[in-house]
DNA sequence: AGGCTGGATTTAAAAACCGAACTTATCCAG
DNA sequence: CTGGATAAGTTCGGTTTTTAAATCCAGCCT
């Protein structure tokens, strides 16, 4: 059952720590439910704001933010014999969250999901065995989770 | 540089996905701090709050949120000569979320970190070399992102 | 009893959110 | 050329949530 060891304070303060930047700029359920919309290949204004059902405002707002943080990428497509308009496409930046909504996918599939199975899964190209989130050293290899040393400073 | 296709809707919708159920639960600023903090071994009250810096108000909202939904326990500690305390302690399901915010911190590492290095990294046990986080498939092998598959309905 | 300490609650001001209506710009039809 | 349709985004109220600070509360210690 081995717990955490207690500690007082965290070991980064939160003004240097790259998760509590993260936080501070993903952590909001606008915002997450605007990527795994794009995630899922949403690109619209109207698409995302049907799909999220929140104020056009506010998703305006997000939008703006993930394009100045370049998560998402403004761009213009134009269907044939419609006008351009603006899309919304997940920048390299972006896209590399995707292990990150996946992983948490699993554990809303795990704890959340009520027995039911879950509504998607992810397996390996090729394959029908599912793949989950996990640590890996850098030869790939699996690092089980009581193995796991933080270190400070480098 | 292939993209995600264009859709107009997720192909699950929000009210039966797992991701949007956890978007929901902890897709949120103070929450997302909260099971930082914890996650590093942090565990009162009053230490959340002076890692936080935020009013205690939302402190005990949160706090409360979590324990109904069982991510943390409330248990009781005392020190000797001490009265007894509560501490707000990871559960199973709590303690699960570490990959994922791990991951959440290495993106951040990658694209917030302004060329800084990371302040804090993670190793194996035993080990010098960093690990980080991926997918695996039943063998526990790497599976690249590249190569993963989406499957609806179960 | 009285003080200390770790939490919770109250309160009023500030901020964020919400829904609906409105503006803008371009394409298409008549 | 004019009018309508459509998608994007803004404006505008009213309502809810946050915030910060002060206050309250309960148990243990001396």
């Amino acid at each position: 059952m081995s717990q955490i060891p207690l500690v007082r304070r965290s070991p980064v303060p939160p003004d240097t720590c790259n998760l509590a930047k993260a936080i501070d700029l993903i952590g909001d359920r606008w915002t997450l439910l605007i990527l795994r919309a794009a995630l899922y290949g949403v690109r619209r204004f109207d698409d995302f704001q049907s799909e999220l059902g929140c104020p056009r405002t506010v998703l305006s707002g997000r939008l703006k933010k993930l394009v100045d943080a370049g998560l998402l990428t403004k761009k213009s497509y134009k269907a044939p014999g419609k006008r351009a308009r603006p899309e919304y496409v997940l920048s390299a930046i972006g896209l590399s969250l995707r292990p990150i909504l996946i992983g948490l996918t699993q554990w809303g599939d795990a704890w959340l999901g009520q027995g039911e199975a879950p509504p998607i899964s992810f397996t390996k190209a090729g394959s029908k065995s599912a793949i989950r989130a996990a640590f890996v050293d850098v030869e790939g290899r699996e690092v089980r989770p009581d193995q796991i040393r933080p270190v400070l400073r480098g």
